[in-house]
DNA sequence: ATCGGGGATGGAAGCGTTTGCAGCTCGTGG
DNA sequence: CCACGAGCTGCAAACGCTTCCATCCCCGAT
């Protein structure tokens, strides 16, 4: 049997109160008692008991951590940012995955973090403001990453100025006719990553003076077999792209196959951008929009921290740095098809 | 404030004992009762306290998931395999990550997971017997992946065949000179995964007639960085491999990269074979050893539910099925090179 | 009709902490 | 020399649930 508070106590001949106290640092204990309980406590190899804990004092000690599904590139980077910064912190960190059919909504209707949870970090969950407001009468401390919710804590890369950018690197190298792998998704919430993309998709066309083919722009799923699939629709075109912009890197990826095993060559028959630099981007010379995935789950994690803590208070919404990294994957267009007007 | 358990047998008109055991399914309960305190249940939104049931009934109903890190794609989909079961089982999932330095031993001295799972999934995690006592000590049912600990239920590849499965599909391509990345580490502790992959590697050559070079056996530290380092130093030596076995995907790919830098052809000048199926594995056409990720995180899953029912037993160890999947990354040796005995 | 027994329910004792409050012991200022 | 407050410490009441045990009711058997 694991020893309890009363053993240590016994032990170290002091009251449970001066014990609890004792260990976890509070003021008003004696230097020499609270070592006698310390070493007491040592010797015995005890630990409080967190459900003990957390019914007498109200605190879990636990972030839920709230994803579409974990098995994915972007979620797992996330998830170690998060989970570095709150484990010293001494958090558990507890990922709710929202995935199936339902999933959101099943999530929002059960509430399983109730009673568990003292705050929840909640990635590119597509949630309307009520879902929103059903969150927070649940008690908890909320931040948001990717998706923001109107008046809540989050933040997120700017996608507007993302895929502005990754799109003015095609323009700027000639393309005109770029096509959009994963944009606006048929979600019936503002799931806003991709529409933002999409938005700066528009933007970087409008810029450059290029007119919009809906045509050109198709969904990806953002995985790489969507990007796959993706890649055949466009390919099956009348007048296929030269150039692609695909919303993540993994649909980049499996998009860049499909073209090479159709015979075109990267870049010089087709150019491919992404939004992540994933691990393997680099290895495959994919030209990305770089974001650092893993330093947003910190920082998210430090927000919800620092929402405990009134003195200090940062603004609602904040924006992380974004870069364009030029690898192998894009060039000028073909010659005869690029610049044309 | 949420409501409690108490609130509920008032509105239901009923004690508080008759309400757990109506909203537990226990038996002895009429099944007009049963109706009415689920309604008055439901009606209030209410969720049993976790930390409350477990103070008082012992069960924590979490299960901690312990890995050396998160963010790699191997672990990420593992844990995505164990969430999905344990999730419908009504199990939460904790992971505990054991990354940086002393972070072995920093885990099994502090036992982060005392009083707070039921059970333990270890993926990988390079303990001694001694360590592993002590966790058992904690009072915890306990399944390992990957690295198996002597009496302890646990499931794994048979990740000697899958190293000569793979050399062996080298060696009948006619290569003789192969490197193998990511093999033997300098581990204290026996962490088996890449010690049975380095056996695995040693007998098919050995079966093949092909004498060893200790030089060709490079560290990878299983990662795409660790990979391309591995591939500068091979391509440095006096007489280069024509073929390399890679003990992860990640390793492969991150080689492949430097070895096309370095002006090779793969397949022609060299042949490359990494082991996972990697998602991303089919986008690059790497030829591997396929084992199910997914499938082993449910698996494990499986087998700690069952621990805690004595009915059923299954063998201590089990392992599951890999397979060779050839695709665009090995051939034959370049001509001159291969069959020179 | 009476008795026995099984199913349904309630009472109440924990489970291991935290924390408000009270009490005790000093040292210090009046 | 006494009173008083500051600093320590202990007592005991929660926290919200599970479960043992006792009680009650109703029905069939004798």
């Amino acid at each position: 049997m694991a020893a309890t508070i009363e053993d240590v106590a016994r032990r170290a001949a002091v009251s449970v109160a001066t014990v609890s106290r004792a260990l976890r640092g509070l003021p008003n204990v004696a230097p020499s008692t609270r070592e006698r309980v310390m070493t007491a406590a040592s010797e015995l190899h005890y630990v409080a008991d967190p459900s003990a804990s957390r019914l007498a004092g109200g605190r879990n000690l636990t972030v839920g951590f709230v994803v579409p599904m974990l098995g994915q590139w972007y979620y797992a980077k996330l998830f170690s940012g998060v989970e570095a910064v709150l484990t010293v912190a001494g958090y558990d960190v507890l990922p709710f995955t929202m995935s199936g059919p339902g999933g959101v909504r099943r999530f929002v209707e059960t509430l399983p973090f109730r009673k568990r949870v003292d705050g929840l970090i909640v990635a590119d969950a597509p949630l309307e403001p009520a879902q929103f407001r059903r969150i927070e009468q649940a008690e908890v401390d909320l931040v948001t990453i990717g998706t923001l919710g109107q008046g809540i804590v989050g933040l997120s890369v700017d996608n507007v100025a993302a895929a502005r950018l990754a799109v003015g690197h095609l323009t700027g190298l000639g393309h005109r006719r770029i096509a959009q792998i994963g944009g606006i998704v048929d979600d019936p919430f503002h799931f806003s990553v991709p529409v933002d993309r999409y938005h700066g998709y528009r933007d970087a066309l409008e810029a450059a003076g290029i007119g919009h083919d809906e045509e050109l722009a198709v969904p990806g799923n953002f995985s790489l077999e969507g990007g796959a699939e993706a890649m055949h629709r466009l390919l099956a075109l009348d007048e296929p792209p030269t150039a692609v912009f695909a919303c993540s890197d993994e649909m980049a990826i499996g998009a860049m196959q499909v073209a090479r095993d159709a015979g075109l060559r990267v870049p010089e028959d087709l150019s491919i951008v992404g939004i992540d630099d994933h691990d393997v981007s680099e290895y495959v010379g994919l030209t990305t929009i770089r974001q650092d995935v893993v330093g947003q789950g910190e920082r998210a994690a430090q927000r919800l921290l620092e929402l405990s803590d009134p003195a200090t208070s940062g603004p609602l919404h904040e924006h992380l740095p974004i870069r364009l990294i030029v690898r192998r994957t894009t060039g000028p267009p073909p010659p005869g098809v690029g610049f044309r007007w």
